[in-house]
DNA sequence: TTGAAAGCGCTACCAC
DNA sequence: GTGGTAGCGCTTTCAA
């Protein structure tokens, strides 16, 4: 490799120089490393403009950035946040993840964020792990189920953190008593039940997640009542459990056409498994929302783009994320104690009958 | 509240005990701190089995976890990966993330994420308070533009950080010239472009993002350049500039729509855009596969479920996102200098002619 | 092998 | 206002 130019530092493969460290400033600036500190990150300023400026030029000049992590042991307090999902790639999860990463930058947070793959083994290891972080705020969107054997482990990990200054909140449904944001999920199938009765739908089934999985179970319930409202009753047999995912749709839907049974709609509990199932439809030779009309749940971007386009349970996945954060920090936006507010949206899937 | 059991401790609304440190566990175990610090994180196994085995069921007993941040001071160096996303929504962006997370998780890692939004200032920023954290990974899988001014300072920012030990990895293009897991950008549309060719069609457009964006860049010119050599020219006039997003492949096809071109087909440079794209043909009353062919790129889930399925050119997004991380820590795995293969999906949106 | 003690980079208290 | 300096929780020499 040739000589460096003298002008930019060169490429380096020559690596670890030690960072800059605030006591570097405090050297270049000649002040004292409280007068440093105090000027780049203390509070209520008690520094003379003259030395803060030369700190400050001096901090540019060697280009310091604080040690967080330092910082954070100084001050007994981390500005960090602990994000847990099932799955990161999912739209359901994505979003709302971006929703808490928007309200985290705002908030001059930092997210760390890891993946739960829905096993409850892990999720309770990266509780373990990520309270190591001492975040301020811990948010677990994964989805709860009622029969999880580790659930009261994972309920103590979380009061040790909380009884040490972190805040939990669980996003979904609320079995674990921590601050919770709730999404509506049975008031919102109950009201997608309802419209579809209404449009004369008689003959329903559903694509449900295997039993125990909280948020899969409230919309069964709440569709199943809101059905009944109406005066259709909802076979028991009619429901098919099934992976949460896309392919359990899939699964799922074929073996729902395979059963025999007369069918004019299906409800998946999610909008993922919606989009198996429609697939599934059109495998069989069939035409959705002719041959069978489909609905869901979220309103993921996607359903509005698949044909037909796919009957929903909107809710403001983002706005989710951001309260979820909010809710953590005490900063309640006015009106966010009720659940986050779901909306129906009827699209061709599902046609009047 | 009443007074607490004397088993388990209460669910606390009074908050702020002290975190347990290892050196209550030390005490609680009746050892040095050093000891119980060699018995739970130290290395080499230098500790007699019984005072490991006391200090183990202290920490147990306290239900103790490290403190990482200072655990980071005290080695001088952390656990943790930065990764700088455009879009954390994005399904493009949220699959490499997953990747990511997975490897991150293998290497015990925590991933500490944050969206950029498109915006370098915003980008730069991030990187410098992302550099506060003394991570030992930074991952950039924004979408670098050709012209951005403050790409210099963003190159000095990275060459720092990776001066003081840091490794950097730029996901798809090398402008910057740091690790980069390549994404064969320009022969993906190279090939999706002969196939296209071969298929029959002869009067196309492109919808590309606003000129400079590498990604876009390439994808245009492969694709172009791939045309060429089936003899079809790609008519400079035809390029639509747009919006990175679904949105943006709306507006850009309802344009080109409006041009009154003659066109038999359209490819979008991300699937996004093209999903996009599509809905705008079909709101323009004409049949998408019939009256004008669509192709994207990247593969994303959604592309197989609309109708018509998306042709498009995919690429193991979850791969990539390993791949980024083994490549910062240079576990490269085998065959892994090689850009990230891409493969060609003839889908129904492209019928032959 | 074990323990005392000197840091790691930073903050915050306490004098001056 | 400013500068020592004693921590923060942990690791890692260095003696013993």
């Amino acid at each position: 490799m040739s000589a460096p130019e003298n002008s930019t530092p060169a490429p380096a493969p020559a690596e670890s120089r030690a960072a800059v460290t605030l006591h570097d400033v405090a050297r270049e600036a000649g002040v004292s490393l409280a007068t440093a500190s105090r000027s780049l990150n203390g509070s209520t300023r008690k520094v003379a403009d003259e030395y803060r400026q030369r700190v400050i030029a001096a901090a540019e000049r060697l280009n310091y950035t604080p040690n967080l992590s330092a910082q954070a042991v100084a001050r007994g307090t981390s500005r960090t946040v602990a994000l847990l999902v099932a799955d990161i790639a999912d739209p359901y999860f994505s979003t709302i993840a971006s929703g808490v990463a928007e309200a985290a930058e705002t908030a001059e947070l930092l997210v760390t964020m890891a993946a739960t793959e829905r096993d409850p083994a892990r999720e309770l290891e990266l509780v373990r792990t990520m309270r190591g972080q001492r975040p301020r705020v811990m948010i677990l969107a994964g989805s709860r189920r009622a029969d999880d054997p580790l659930g009261p482990a994972l309920r103590a990990e979380l009061d040790a953190f909380e009884q040490t200054g972190g805040r939990v909140v669980i996003i979904s449904t609320n079995d674990l008593d921590f601050r919770t944001v709730l999404l509506d999920n049975a008031a919102g199938a109950h009201d997608l039940a309802v419209a579809l009765a209404e449009r004369g739908y008689r003959d329903v089934a559903v694509l449900a997640a295997p039993e125990g999985l909280l948020t899969s179970e409230d919309r069964l319930r709440g569709f199943s009542e809101g059905l009944a409202s109406r005066g259709v009753a909802l076979d028991p047999l009619a429901v098919e459990r099934t992976a949460f995912t896309r392919d359990g749709g899939y699964e799922g839907m074929q073996r729902l056409l395979a059963s025999g049974r007369t069918i004019d709609l299906v409800f998946a509990v999610n909008d993922v498994m919606a989009v198996g199932a429609l697939a599934a439809v059109r495998d069989a030779g069939l035409t959705p929302g002719i041959d069978v009309a489909l609905a869901g749940f979220d309103d993921i971007p996607t359903v509005r783009d698949v044909t037909p386009p796919l009957t929903t349970v909107a809710i403001d996945l983002v706005e989710v994320g951001r309260r979820a954060l909010a809710m953590a920090l005490d900063e309640p936006a006015p009106g966010s104690d009720a659940p986050v507010a779901t909306r129906v949206v009827l699209r061709a899937s599902t046609p009047g009958r």
